[in-house]
RNA sequence: GACCCCUUCGUCUAGUCUGGCCUAGGACACCAGCCUUUCACGCUGGCGACACGGGUUCAAAUCCCGUAGGGGUCACCA
């Protein structure tokens, strides 16, 4: 290529269709989509579903829903085609096999008629001598004779690379720097099974040559398979590409995040409440720092500052509270009207019946809990209480121990009631100053008498200001719910105080 | 076990390539105080790290060697 022509940066993600779309995944995703943008290349998706058993049609959906989610679109790929294609690696087969044929006729790679059970022994022989097992070759030079013996046999064969044992192979790794193998700690290894059907560290090098990929960007779990993949680009002739493997994302206890650890998928962090923007945020950050002290970035500020030799070498920790943090700051930009969309539904999964709440009630109710919305599903804990008949709200039983200790409390619930039933009109600012009249009057704390109110009209301690809550309940639900309380609390109190210190 | 990678506050990280500006900076978390009807927000302050041991150097978080610890991979999966 002549000159000042840059050959445009082709980057891909290639999830294989097994499940949901892993956090780590998720980052991988995203580190190549942002070095595309950043370069003014090209994103492309490839469905490495080889002939897998485990690939479904589902798991596919669910992960581009949450690639589509994260805002990580490709310009290439499923849905949207490309002159590259097929970008799915099943339809590719036919490919695969003429390179795999290419390098049985350039006398690169073999048939090995070895048994399943043949090999297992001789890997276990090699455990138990506790040598490294690498594959003894003796299928490289068979005799026509034993070849049409074996055939005869009806055995079945697979199809080996022949692997130079000499000299090293380097990896020129743009994250982590040169990372050399000596080739002798490799062997013949199997890339097509007994159907000819090929496997991964064969279709890989084959498609990224084929899509024209300058960069493969991917974890540091696939360390181990480079150097494989590059013998096959210097087998067929090909320049490998650009190798740039970024550090796992671990568990808080520094282990691979797995199903144990909960919510791995990023469709559960939307399921519980989670934005986006907060996601590509926390994720980027992971392994990655911009120039500055920075921690709130726009995608378009990930696009700008994002490149290679700012990411580390050494894995992360998935920490939820900090994404948390950040999810708390994305919600608050979020409009009344925006945040009511997107709460809505956590209530509705709680078993609030909203439908029937007028548009502008709901919004209030929002705009009143206000930045307590960490996430969406916080709207239960804040909220839950307004969608919730009068007689059936909760009294949380730690909330009764901390403010009806003694009988001042239930005093003040009975002794509110005439005052508030007085009020009108009933709005904020008349309900306000009634009641601090009243508090005035009686001589106490505020707090020691607006928490008792809470919890009796809530029954939570924590929440909206109480005059917003007041007002939004409306005077009929505040009066039937103090009466409630001034019902049941007798009862729960002592019955909280029995049981304290048993759950 | 073999091969490969990694190692700065509890966590995410800046600083390491190009030794001195680092008595190591920021953020999350935590603790305390302020604000406040609660919670949350916000503000102020605090706690808190160069894994260890040797070198090299006038000088080392930064360079070299070793040790320890952690992780990843070792399929006819991807």
């Amino acid at each position: 290529m002549a000159g000042e022509t840059v050959d445009s940066v082709r980057v891909r993600f290639a999830p294989s269709p097994t499940g949901y779309l892993h956090l780590g995944s998720a980052r991988t995703a995203l580190f190549n989509w942002l070095f595309a943008r950043g370069q003014g290349g090209t994103y492309i998706l490839r469905v490495d579903d080889t002939d897998d058993q485990r690939s479904t049609e589902e798991s596919m959906r669910s992960i581009f829903g949450s690639l589509e989610w994260l805002g990580l679109t490709w310009d290439e790929g499923p849905g949207v085609g490309g002159d590259r294609g097929p970008y799915f690696q099943a339809q590719r087969l036919e490919r695969h096999q003429e390179c795999a044929r290419q390098l049985l006729d350039t006398g690169k790679a073999y048939y090995c008629y070895c048994t399943r059970e043949e090999l297992q022994a001789k890997r276990e022989h090699a455990v138990r001598e506790k040598r490294p097992y690498r594959y003894d070759g003796r299928c490289r030079e068979l005799s026509q004779d034993q070849r049409e013996h074996f055939e005869a046999e009806g055995r079945t064969k697979t199809v080996r690379l022949l692997v130079d044992r000499a000299g090293r192979i380097v990896v020129n790794d743009l994250i982590l720097g040169d990372v050399a193998v000596e080739a002798d700690t490799l062997d013949d290894f199997i890339f097509m099974k007994p159907n000819f059907g090929p496997l991964y560290n064969f279709t890989s090098p084959v498609d990224d040559a084929d899509m024209g990929i300058t960069h493969v960007i991917r974890g540091q779990d696939h360390m181990s398979n480079t150097p494989r993949q590059i013998l096959f680009c210097e087998a067929l002739g090909w320049t490998p590409p650009a190798f740039a493997h970024s550090p796992m994302v671990h568990n808080l206890q520094g282990r691979k995040l797995s199903k144990r650890d909960g919510a791995v998928g990023v469709e559960d962090y939307r399921d519980m409440g989670f934005l986006p923007e907060a996601m590509v945020n926390y994720l980027a950050r992971l392994a990655w720092s911009g120039e500055g002290e920075q921690e709130i970035f726009s995608v378009q500020e990930l696009v700008d500052q994002f490149t290679l030799d700012r990411v580390g070498k050494s894995p992360s920790r998935f920490d939820p509270k900090k994404l948390t943090w950040l999810n708390g700051h994305y919600v608050g930009e979020k409009t009344v009207a925006q945040r009511t969309d997107g709460a809505g539904p956590f209530l509705r999964r709680a078993g609030h019946e909203i439908d029937d709440v007028p548009r502008d009630k709901l919004e209030r109710i929002v705009d009143a809990v206000g930045d307590r919305l960490h996430t969406y599903a916080d709207i239960v804990t804040y909220a839950g209480y307004f969608f919730t008949p009068d007689d059936a709200y909760d009294f949380d039983p730690a909330a009764l121990k901390k403010w009806f200790k003694g009988p001042e409390a239930l005093s003040v619930v009975t002794d509110v009631r005439q005052t508030i039933a007085a009020i009108d009109p009933f709005d904020l600012a008349t309900i306000e100053e009634a009641t601090r009249e009243w508090i005035e009057h009686r001589g106490e704390k505020v707090i020691s008498v607006l928490q008792p109110i809470r919890v009796a009209v809530t029954g939570k301690m924590v929440g909206p200001s109480l005059f917003d809550v007041l007002e939004l309940l409306g005077k009929d639900a505040v009066l039937a719910r103090l009466d409630r309380a001034a019902a049941e609390l007798p009862g729960l109190t002592t019955q909280a105080d029995g049981e304290s210190g048993q759950s």
